[in-house]
DNA sequence: CGAATGTATATCGAATCGATACACCTCGCG
DNA sequence: CGCGAGGTGTATCGATTCGATATACATTCG
């Protein structure tokens, strides 16, 4: 997970460990504890999939190899299984530009039926919650209604990228500048 | 964490290990692995924090005991501090009509000004993207500007609740039964 | 100057995850 | 009837991740 998310970041261009942390962070979906990120380098490094070399002061640029590069690319294809986190799905989404157009589409068609089957089960439970006899307290209810939407917003900005990418290859339409 | 959640859904009755699995995803915040639950029931039990019993069939139904109350109280009690984590605001939350009201606000408020911060950063990391020339590109920069619009959302609806909070207590306006 | 703040790497123990095993129960269907 | 599929329930394993903390150098600023 988090070594798929450095690799994807290393192709770039070499980073150090603190940058690493704060290009996540950016990506606005993960802030990575130090706890977590020295370990993941030290594991990339054992398997070859990147190399340390001296930086600045007391910095260590990682750069990756083309061992690295195979893994990246293969993780990146792989077909998005039942069981993939939400987090997978971010990362992917951040690389989602080196994939084929075609591929790109089912990434994102494959996350929209899990979405959809979140939304629908926490709109159950909200429905149930407003019904039911032993209705909770109003704090238990705003939670599980501010759970709901967000779902729907999920929901919504998915669609958007879905429909963006049908308009992509067609008529790119840039702006005469 | 998990040991606070577990309390707090012991205390309104007594639950075996699958049933609050079943609550706290239905509270819409965390849908709990075995391998955090199980241990957690057998630390709060070592703890002397609660108590199973035989139940119905495999079941091993757990009930919270006098020490188990006071650890959840001095838990919900605790001045939140400035290393709160998200999840433990939304437990904090799901048990909030336990406390008096004007410890609500604060607890409320309190998650204000971090919201707040959280909204600052977020939107700061989008107007850098847009105007940035190295452009993330748009997979990148939709996740960016979706995180930002949840933390807003998060807000907006975070300030309703402490909008209600204030008309809570003046005048309940109870509808005649 | 010196204190505070930011950058950077590192490690520890504990919490949590994801997968899996296993056993029992119920229900529908051939 | 029997049996297979799917739901219920407890449990454990290894790996990942977290949160706190230590250390140390650099920069900024009163």
């Amino acid at each position: 997970m988090l070594d798929f998310a450095i690799l994807g970041l290393l192709i770039e261009r070499p980073r150090h460990g603190y940058e690493i942390k704060r290009s996540l962070a950016q990506l606005g979906f993960w802030t990575v504890s130090f706890g977590s990120l020295y370990p993941a380098l030290r594991r990339l490094d054992k398997r070859g999939a990147i190399e340390a070399s001296e930086g600045t002061g007391r910095r260590k640029a990682y750069a990756i190899t083309a061992d690295g590069q195979e893994l990246f690319d293969s993780l990146l294809t792989a077909d998005p299984d039942a069981s993939e986190t939400d987090r997978a799905f971010q990362i992917r989404l951040a690389f989602l530009s080196q994939l084929p157009q075609h591929q790109r589409t089912r990434v994102l068609e494959h996350r929209r039926t899990k979405v959809a089957a979140q939304l629908k089960s926490a709109r159950d439970v909200v429905v149930e919650a407003r019904t039911e006899s032993q209705k909770p307290d109003r704090y238990r209810l705003a939670l599980m209604e501010h759970a709901m939407r967000s779902i729907e917003a999920d929901m919504a900005w998915l669609d958007g990228l879905i429909a963006s990418e049908r308009g992509v290859g067609v008529t790119p339409r840039t702006q005469i500048t």
